[in-house]
DNA sequence: AGCCAGGCTCTCG
DNA sequence: CGAGAGCATGGC
């Protein structure tokens, strides 16, 4: 039997686990079921930590409790504890972002239904540069299928009882697989070609997680360096593996259509037009688009 | 069934 | 240079 350790989490009120999963999904490795969410953590001593994170107690009163399910040590637990609460932004305060909405009647009025929602983020820096080239072009459930694959593919995985726990494929896995591998994932050739690409680099000591000190344009300008990333997927990947919550990705698609529906009474929006809107949203650009996303196109879902 | 979907690069003219 | 082709899968 494994010995289960837990340990729990305040998140800055308004906090919803469930809200924020059902609003966008998270990508494999990530599941949530029955308001639990799970996967395998790899830590940087090497060892790989399946956890279960659920809520107790309210939006206004937000627990999080986690489930370790392996023996980890207190530098371990601290660790995953830091993974954790970067992911599901536990400990960012959203309130001033609320109070830039509170301005606007339009987001004012998406703000009671949405506000213990967390904006879309990634583990990490390097899991948002391999979904952001995964999420190109094609709709959100295709690409999170493809992820799916690749994760099921090429991801480790450890197995507690009649579970198995994946994490996102290291990556070195990415970098030592072929072109044919990563299609046999479901990956186009030229996906394949960028994503192994991305993880070559990172294994020879490219750190992607640089890019969160560095001024914005050099770092959008680092991101565009790499074949496969344009200035959408590198704004993604600013703002959600990064929490460089300035940036708004403005030629999103989802994100112009929002736009358009809220703002321009149904005429087309341009990634200018979002900008433009955008402006008013100072620090908080991301969060806010992205409420606005989940408000345009996933109010059903919640 | 066919067409578009949270883009990007490469190839032409 | 600007325009156009091609791409993978899922959903309408």
């Amino acid at each position: 039997m494994v010995e289960k350790q837990k340990c729990l989490l305040k998140a800055s009120p308004p906090f919803s686990l469930d809200l924020s999963m059902r609003a966008t999904q998270p990508a494999a490795p990530a599941t949530y079921e029955n308001g639990v969410l799970a996967r395998a953590l790899r830590l940087s001593n090497g060892r790989l930590v399946p956890v279960e994170v659920r809520q107790i107690g309210d939006s206004e009163n937000p627990i999080v409790e986690v489930k370790l399910l392996a023996k980890v040590d207190g530098k371990e637990r601290r660790e995953i504890v830091k993974m954790l609460d970067r992911f599901l932004c536990l400990s960012d305060d959203l309130k001033p972002a609320h109070k830039i909405m509170q301005r606007d009647p339009v987001l004012n009025s998406i703000l009671e239904k949405l506000c213990a929602v967390r904006p879309w983020t990634s583990l990490n820096a390097y899991e948002s540069m391999i979904c952001g080239v995964l999420f190109q072009q094609i709709s959100l459930n295709a690409a999170f299928s493809i992820i799916r694959s690749l994760v099921l593919g090429l991801g480790d995985s450890v197995v507690v009882g009649d579970r198995i726990y994946y994490d996102f494929p290291r990556p070195e896995a990415l970098a030592r697989a072929s072109i044919e591998r990563l299609r046999a994932c479901r990956l186009s050739r030229n996906k394949a070609v960028y994503v192994k690409g991305i993880a070559q680099a990172i294994v020879e000591g490219f750190n992607p997680e640089q890019l969160g000190k560095m001024p914005l344009d050099e770092a959008l300008e680092v991101l565009r360096g790499f074949k496969g990333i344009g200035l959408w997927t590198a704004e993604l990947i600013l703002a959600t593996g990064l929490k460089r919550w300035e940036v708004v990705p403005a030629d999103d698609l989802g994100i112009r259509r929002a736009v358009s529906k809220f703002y321009m009474g149904g005429k087309t929006a341009s990634a200018n037009d979002v900008r433009e809107v955008a402006e008013a949203w100072g620090p908080y650009k991301w969060p806010i688009a992205y409420y606005l996303l989940v408000a345009s196109e996933r109010m059903q879902r919640l």
